[in-house]
DNA sequence: AATGAATGAGGCTTCATTCAT
DNA sequence: TATGAATGAAGCCTCATTCAT
């Protein structure tokens, strides 16, 4: 009814032009408002400790506004992960099919990538909730096991496993060199995010640098 | 509950000879149950969706019997985190000490030692809590950074740089090196206990060697 | 959504000529419309439960749109008892003139007719919902107490006194006939309505013959 | 669990001799007062309008307090029509075996015994409520029709029809005649306390006399 | 030490009603 | 006239915590 309504509204749209009444406007981004609270909220105090109403007030709207677009709390909860794992999904399907020429500098690239992206909080927020809640939900916490940390395991996979056919890489089982991989920039982002680590480190790009060069003596061909 | 607790201990002072009943006994077990109680409970639920009174029931004692012990449901997760906090931050100060002869050797043998423990739910447990309060409680996370991981990644750079200076390994930077040795081991971690990931994969002492083998290539001063 | 309406209506009118738009035809019969619903909906669910949305959908328009016609809920109960008791009141006071030649047949007639209307459920909704709305709108059941019940047995008093003085019945006291005769009806009604009761009783005509019978053997100068 | 808990009390009840704490006492009343206070707010505003905190209020304890006994309002309700009704049916299932060697006083008794009885508005409360619920909570409806009204048909029926095996009534239909009986004592009664009757009525023994006398008239086998 | 009973405070959700268009 | 959007005001229920015994 939701897609109906919209097309309804699409098709005026068409029809007179640009404009749309303004609160109607607000109608269709509304649920996106909210999910944007609620992220904001659950990430600073936690799915349970956070009230409708932090979200409600935080989206600008009243309470019961909030269930104009979702049925309940744990909806709310359902369509953030939703929405914010869509992407990435798709972005983590994307790079296995990345493989350019050479394979040890797109895996850099990606690294490299990957722990700046993770840098930003609003990133990191997403699998820190996943991770909260998994436990009361789990199927948010399969979802995102299949849709995101999966997906992004075979996209290394794959990269690796074209490295190594490519006589780049060594013949290494491409799973353990994935988790190899990712798991530092994990790690580091639990630390400077989760447990307050104040960033005495060296910035991202450095960082990035280090692993990479790390990992890719382990991996390359030819030992330097 | 300082008082009751105080009273108790100056009464079993008396021990020898006089009469201890059977309840009392029990007393001095029960902080340890209910903080048994609490970590199972929380780690199923999380911490706010566990009710006092669940945690009660599995201490096999009533709700109000909690209060005897502790003044708060807050009180029961800090004591919990650190309860469980202090063994391993002990065992970790103890690693930094550990640098056999054998530097390659030691490294090994610890990573395939945590890659095991992990594997254990009740272990993982902690840290999967402390990441979930972390964001209420950020002294808890603040806690277990500093006893925890700090003094893990500090054990860790020690063997390394003993390492290095015995010329088993590279001169690369310790804490990088140490975050690719224990990223992926908490990575897999959360994969099997959080996200519910079907353990199809290899056994823990064979992911280790994998995992090690991968790394040491990166590390050693001579590749193989 | 009320634009595209509009044209469609705005093209009906130019077809008659005249400019009177279909929708102002259907606001006349709007408020029947809408009371119509609600008697259907206050009858399944009770005046309470029954939300104005449920009314509203019932009735096919908007929640708001029944706000155009009745000022509140509270409104809509009272127009639609007053619109359901006029008639029946109105058919009550023509009974008390109905008096022919012989009472006997008429009353028999009557009962007869009562006992098969009462059988239609919607005829039985309005005192159904009478009653269970009176404890909080008294004023509700004073109303269908003088218009409607005083007005039924004054009918059936009048009918009774009629047939006394004929002489075609004993000098019974006419309440408590009149009680007699409406009472079973209305016991059944409930029974059938109400209770659930499955009819495994005798269709409504055989039952009112039964009645009439009995109750006439008590009042008959004449034991037949 | 309740009755584990209670069996615990009895017991220690039987040790001690009399003296039990005033609150455990109170324990086991509570259910009693609640439903007693439900009972009459019940009936003062009907189920959906009371407020659980309206019972509490009126059962002299906590909001809370009431989900201590119950689980949540409509088990109020439910248990408030069990426990109405058990005492009631067995009375009906009593009746059914009371004919007594003459069956035009028995049956007179009654219908005057009921008369009066139903005057009481706590009596009544209960069929009132059932009525006004029955619509949401229809098994309530069932219950009820199957535990009394069934139960107090077949005791007429039954009274009735040794009433005629004994010559004493005419043979008519005990079904029949048994709604005669009692649909106009319901019918005042509603006349009462629903639809706030004024009793310019004659008092009930009266009254039943009258009732009575009519229906004998059409029952007896000699018509006097 | 132990617990059954009790409650204040608070969160989630619903709904009659209003408003802007 | 008509409605989608919005909200204030409840009401139900839960739960950490206290108390009397």
């Amino acid at each position: 009814m939701g897609a109906a309504r919209r097309s309804r509204e699409e098709r005026a749209g068409e029809r007179t032009g640009t404009r749309r009444p303004r609160w109607r406007r607000r109608a269709e981004e509304r649920p996106d408002e909210i999910l944007d609270a609620a992220l904001a909220e659950f990430d600073e105090r936690g799915f349970d400790a956070t009230r409708v109403e932090d979200v409600a007030a935080r989206a600008g709207i009243s309470k019961a506004g909030v269930y104009l677009y979702f049925d309940s709390k744990e909806e709310i909860l359902r369509g953030l992960v939703e929405r914010e794992i869509a992407p990435v999904a798709r972005r983590m399907r994307a790079l296995a099919e990345a493989g350019g020429d050479d394979p040890v500098a797109t895996l850099g690239a990606i690294v490299a990538a990957m722990m700046t992206l993770i840098e930003n909080p609003r990133v990191f927020a997403v699998p820190r909730l996943v991770l909260s809640v998994s436990g009361r939900f789990p199927e948010i916490g399969v979802h995102y096991r299949k849709n995101v940390v999966e997906e992004g395991l075979a996209a290394f996979s794959a990269l690796l496993a074209a490295g190594i056919e490519k006589g780049a890489f060594r013949p290494v089982d491409p799973t353990t060199a994935a988790r190899a991989m990712i798991g530092p920039i994990l790690i580091h982002a639990m630390w400077t995010h989760v447990l307050g680590g104040e960033t005495g480190d060296a910035p991202p790009a450095e960082r990035a640098r280090a692993h990479v060069d790390l990992l890719m003596r382990g991996l390359r061909a030819q030992a330097a």
